[in-house]
RNA sequence: GUCUCCGUAGCUCAGCUGGAUAGAGCAUACGCCUUCUAAGCGUACGGUCGAGUGUUCGAAUCACUCCGGGGACACCA
């Protein structure tokens, strides 16, 4: 409709289409689409108001003149009952597209560290990465998704050391995690009094590095019983299985080609003992340590490449922080450098730091705040709240899973991921307002409506379609263009945004007139209106990865 | 110091590929359940869009400068 509507628009002016401007007006009174027509007029040597009022005499569209707008309005009837019977028909594939069919993503996300408790700080790459997996497998994408292990490094060195000075093996069997977190923080509180430790640890690291059979048992040790500990909080947050786990490990024996590469199109240097590339505007990139051992970044750039190679990506998402974009920056630039000419299809997917009253939540010297606690904490909150509202609820556990844990996911969806977000379990539980209780409690609404529905043809005489009607069935109109805008900005607050005010429109709604209708062939019409409501909640909720509960 | 992100109502944030009187939620005050879940709906209160200059028919939105805050910046990832 909107592309019929430009090209009707410039064909009548005779006007680039690109130059014609489709909006959705401030007002929803106004219209339901504005065109702008103040950008026209220089090109054909007329004010605003007359090109509107051509638009609107010669197009075949109902509309109004404000302001140098032309407004533009549905058919309400006919509208209607295309949304309807479209969503009805389709439900859990409504909104489905072909913006990215044909075309293979691959997006890494989660990436908690082997040996740590999965912390809070992977909180926000597992549920943003997820979400966007999600929303491309709605879009048509093959999608490829990357669990990068932090599966090695110098930190398994100073642990391997750690452990054979300090670890209890029985502890290490009753609970892995706890025992190599404690052993962790051991060896940083020593290194702080005796700094030879560091060297000690770099020396264990480089015997991983050569394949010592010491250093690799217990190093497959650690990996092991941190997989099986992980799984345990991706079970939590429904998070059934990644395309692949190959962390950093993987690429330990794919380096030195990615070096030797580097070498023959003369990018590296000496500096300091160590080996750099050096880059464009930014500083240089450490490819090497003066001791030889590799780095964060050269497995970086051997593993987009692997993975080039293997998935032959269209578009590769990395949801990492925005602390790192200096790193992404300097991969991209390495990539160009290289002669590779894909870099711009190298994404990173930024997102601001978790606050906990102002400060960072921070991992180092055994401070972390381990995400499953906060997840189990947060669905005791939220079991106390339903209880209070609702002491003989139904499978009162699932339920307070499902709000516990939506909850969470949405206090970190709903805002723009680059900005920084205080993490507040009771804000976040809040069961009024704009959060995630607030549309499971919708939908759950609208789910108990429905039992009223009888399922019978309904026809669309004398049906009344009023304000509040209108703006719910245009939100739901909406829908497939936001999961569209959602994939192009890489940003899931875009469907949490879009699902708030769908919420809000169905709430007036329901507020402001009784569904079940003594009119059986007007409740039907409502009832309708309303299952298309929760399947797009449904639907919406589901690209968030969050549940819906019929009873709450 | 350099680069980068951010600065909108008391608080948390939308709006930012320029467009019509700057919007929500929370908080505060009041109102709405003998009928479908009041976890809801409504009314009121609340803004020099950090400051300034510029570009434009038009700037919260773009550019530049300044102020304030976060982050990154060579052997961690």
């Amino acid at each position: 409709m909107k592309n019929k509507i430009i090209s009707d628009i410039a064909s009548l002016l005779n006007v680039d289409k690109d130059l014609v401007k489709i909006e959705y007006p401030k007002d929803r009174t106004f219209g339901d689409y504005a065109i702008p027509c103040f950008q026209f007029s220089k090109e054909l040597h007329k004010s605003p108001i007359e090109i509107a009022n051509y638009l609107k005499e010669n197009l075949n569209y109902e509309s109004n003149v404000v302001n140098g707008y032309l407004n533009i309005f549905m058919n309400k009837v006919e509208t209607t009952k295309s949304v309807i019977s479209t969503i009805l028909a389709e439900k859990d594939d409504y909104g489905n597209n072909s913006y990215g069919a044909g075309k293979n993503i691959v997006i890494e996300y989660s990436s908690p560290n082997v040996a740590k408790p999965f912390g809070m700080g992977h909180l926000r790459s597992t549920v943003i990465g997820q979400a966007l997996n999600n929303i491309s497998k709605k879009c048509g994408y093959n999608v490829t998704s990357i669990n990068y292990l932090g599966d090695y490094g110098t930190q398994f060195g100073k642990l391997i050391y750690a452990y054979k000075k300090w670890g209890n093996e029985d502890a290490l069997n009753e609970s892995p995690l706890d025992e190599l977190k404690r052993v962790y923080v051991k060896f940083h509180e020593e290194a702080e009094k005796d700094p030879s430790l560091d060297d000690e640890g770099r020396m264990w690291f480089k015997k991983l590095e050569e394949n010592d059979e010491e250093a690799l048992k217990y190093w497959k040790y650690f990996k092991e019983v941190s997989i099986k500990e992980f799984q345990k909080t991706y079970d939590l947050l429904n998070i059934n299985k990644f395309d692949s786990y190959e962390g950093e490990s993987y690429y330990k024996d794919k380096m030195d080609p990615v070096i030797d590469e580097l070498e023959s199109k003369n990018l590296l240097k000496i500096s300091e003992g160590a080996t750099i590339v050096e880059l464009d505007g930014i500083v240089p990139a450490l490819i090497k340590r003066s001791d030889g051992a590799s780095l964060y970044i050269t497995r970086d750039i051997a593993a987009l490449l692997d993975r080039k190679k293997r998935y032959n990506f269209d578009e590769i998402l990395y949801v990492v922080g925005n602390e790192q974009s200096l790193h992404f920056e300097q991969v991209k630039q390495i990539i160009n450098k290289l002669g590779y000419d894909f870099s711009e299809n190298v994404k990173h997917i930024g997102f601001g730091m978790l606050l906990l009253n102002g400060k960072k939540m921070s991992t180092r010297h055994g401070k972390s705040v381990i995400l499953k606690d906060v997840l189990d904490e947060s669905i005791d909150l939220a079991k106390k709240y339903i209880l209070e509202k609702n002491p003989n609820i139904d499978n009162i556990n699932e339920v307070s899973k499902k709000i516990g844990v939506g909850a969470v996911i949405f206090n970190d969806l709903k805002n723009y991921r680059i900005n920084d977000i205080e993490f507040n379990l009771e804000d976040t539980l809040r069961f009024e307002g704009n959060t995630g209780p607030y549309l499971q409690y919708t939908y759950a609404r609208i789910n108990s409506l429905l039992s009223n529905k009888q399922n019978i043809d309904f026809t669309y005489d004398n049906i009344d379609i009023d304000e509040n009607k209108w703006n719910l069935i245009w939100s739901l109109a909406k829908y497939e263009e936001t999961i569209i805008t959602a994939k192009e900005n890489n940003d899931p607050s875009i469907i949490a945004k879009y699902l708030l005010d769908l919420a809000a429109d169905f709430n007036k709604f329901y507020a402001h007139e009784r569904i079940v209708d003594d009119n059986v062939n007007y409740a039907e019409f409502k009832l309708s209106l309303c299952e298309a409501v929760a399947i797009v909640i449904k639907n919406g909720l589901g690209l968030l990865n969050i549940d819906v509960i019929k009873q709450m």
